[in-house]
DNA sequence: TCTGATGTGTAGTGTATAGTACATACTACA
DNA sequence: TGTAGTATGTACTATACACTACACATCAGA
C-alpha cells in the first residue's frame, strides 16, 4: 500500500512540469513537514503523514482532501464526527449503501440533497 | 469524555443483579483483559481499550457495538473501509444527511434498504 | 568551475496506544 | 475468624505514530 506516496510524487512532478517552485523541498516547506520526510513518504519508505499534513499536500496539489485521505487508509474527522453522533442511524446508511452501484448512490446522494427525503 | 467507562460499569452492574458472573473479574477474563485494566477503563483512569475488546465488551454486554465504538470516540473499521472504497461519494453522503432530523434519515435508509434508489 | 538548490540517508525524539504483572486492600459469608 | 473472591493501585512494557535534525552526494545553471 505505497499508493499514497507514489500518487503524491507522480502528481507534484507533474505540477513542476510548470512551475519549478513543486520541489520535495519547498512543497515541504509549505506544507509544514521536513524534506527528507516528505522524500520518504513519497518512496513509500514512510506511513503517510496526519491528517491535518494530508490536507495541506491535497490543497497545495490541488487534490481532493477525502480521496487523499482514503489513499492513506484514514477518514476524515469531521465524517467520524458525524457517525458518532447518531452511530445506529449512520452505521445502517453505510452498510446499506455498502453494495449499491455509484449511479444509485450519487442518486441517494442527490436525494438527501433535496431534502425531499 | 469518560462517558464510555461509566456506560459499561454501570451495564454490568446491572447484570449482575441477576448473574454474579459478571463481576470485574470474570467479565474481563471472558473479554480478554486483565481486571486492573477493566477497572480502570470503567473509572476513567485509563482510555477505552481496542476496537476488537470494545466488541468482545458490547457481545459481553448485549450492547451495539457501533453505539460503544462512538462512547469511545471510535468508529468501525468495517465503516471506514466502505468509506476509503468511495470517498468521494461516501463524503459527499455523510455531509449531506450530517443536519438531518432522525426521522428523515431513518427514510433515507429504508429507501436504500428497498434499492428503489 | 563553483555555487546554490535538490533529493536522500541515518539517527533520534516525544507522545500515544494498548495493554500486562503483581501487590494490596476490602468484603461477604461459612 | 479465616478465607475466597473482589476491586483497585503501582509499575512496567512494547509497538506505533508523527515527526525533526543534520549530513551528504548530486546536478543544473551562471
Amino acid at each position: 500500500m505505497f499508493e499514497f506516496g507514489n500518487h503524491i510524487r507522480r502528481r507534484r512532478e507533474e505540477l513542476r512540469q510548470s512551475d519549478r517552485t513543486y520541489s520535495v523541498r519547498q512543497v515541504a516547506a509549505r506544507v509544514g513537514v521536513e524534506p527528507s520526510y516528505l522524500s520518504k513518504i513519497e518512496r513509500g519508505r514512510e506511513a503517510p503523514p496526519s491528517e491535518a499534513k494530508i490536507r495541506a499536500l491535497a490543497h497545495e496539489l490541488d487534490e481532493d482532501p477525502d480521496a487523499l485521505l482514503a489513499m492513506a487508509g484514514k477518514v476524515a474527522g469531521d465524517l467520524q464526527e458525524v457517525i458518532r453522533r447518531r452511530p445506529h442511524l449512520m452505521s445502517q446508511l453505510i452498510r446499506e449503501v455498502q453494495s449499491m452501484p455509484d449511479a444509485n448512490l450519487r442518486h441517494l446522494v442527490a436525494r438527501a440533497r433535496q431534502r425531499k427525503n
